[in-house]
DNA sequence: CGACAGTGCAACTGATGGTTGCACGAAGCC
DNA sequence: GGCTTCGTGCAACCATCAGTTGCACTGTCG
């Protein structure tokens, strides 16, 4: 077990979705089933610029794509891409929560063991002195 | 139905576990039960300064809490608050993936009923003009 | 044709990840 | 005890990026 956890990860899919005004973009995306960077910024607290830049990323990335529509663009997320990036969260999220599964696991055993010595130690100790 | 996604995440930990090297940190952490600036900078391709203002963040995010040992200053994982974290994924993910769900059956009962319109087309085609 | 809406490009600012260099305190060795 | 050495912390500096403002360009509509 070569206990990799990072390695597995594209980073920049990764970074992609780890801007919060990103996953808020993609979350809008999701829902309207798709927009333009002006529409985009009318329900986020920045700029329509900013939001052309986040688009940019995020078609670099791959997880939307863009299509000239008259004079606007339209974008919409890809949903396999996306599918894949939720994949990524999946598998590091299941990686650490079975490292702190072993870890809890460990340490409930070290407890157990441990309170064996004391039982044992006190039965030696009621053996030798039964005095209050 | 709000939709609201983003709104249900921790921006400070999710930043937090959204640099690659921070990630990998974690990574050697949970790996060897804790670890100093020093020796996780050893198996990082990044200086131990840099390493050290990670742990900084990391700190503040309560991700890890060190302890003072001798000349050197310890840290280990916080259990707690990296389960936090996982779960902050794990929402998000699968989030993001009940949409893409939804968008699936939509798609299909969309394609599915453009069919039965073919279909009855079809049917009347055939029974207008029977020729050629 | 002219006005407006939508986009793109460029320059500037602030925050952050990364570096080098140096100073300080605690262990260890003579 | 004194010197070296290891580990840490602090400060200055650089590159990148998110965000802003300002301006120029283009497609649509009256």
């Amino acid at each position: 077990m070569s206990t990799a956890v990072a390695e597995a990860v594209d980073d920049d899919l990764w970074s992609a979705i780890g801007d919060p005004t990103r996953r808020r973009m993609l979350d809008l995306l999701l829902a309207d089933g798709g927009g333009t960077a002006t529409t985009l910024s009318q329900h986020l607290p920045v700029t329509r610029q900013a939001v052309a830049k986040h688009l940019g990323v995020l078609d670099r990335a791959g997880l939307v794509q863009a299509t000239p529509m008259g004079r606007e663009k339209r974008y919409r997320v890809d949903d396999a891409q996306l599918a894949r990036a939720v994949a990524q969260l999946a598998s590091v999220g299941s990686a650490w929560d079975a490292r702190l599964r072993r870890i809890k696991r460990i340490a409930e055993a070290i407890q157990r063991a441990q309170q064996n010595q004391q039982n044992q130690q006190n039965q030696q100790g009621q053996q030798g002195r039964q005095e209050s």
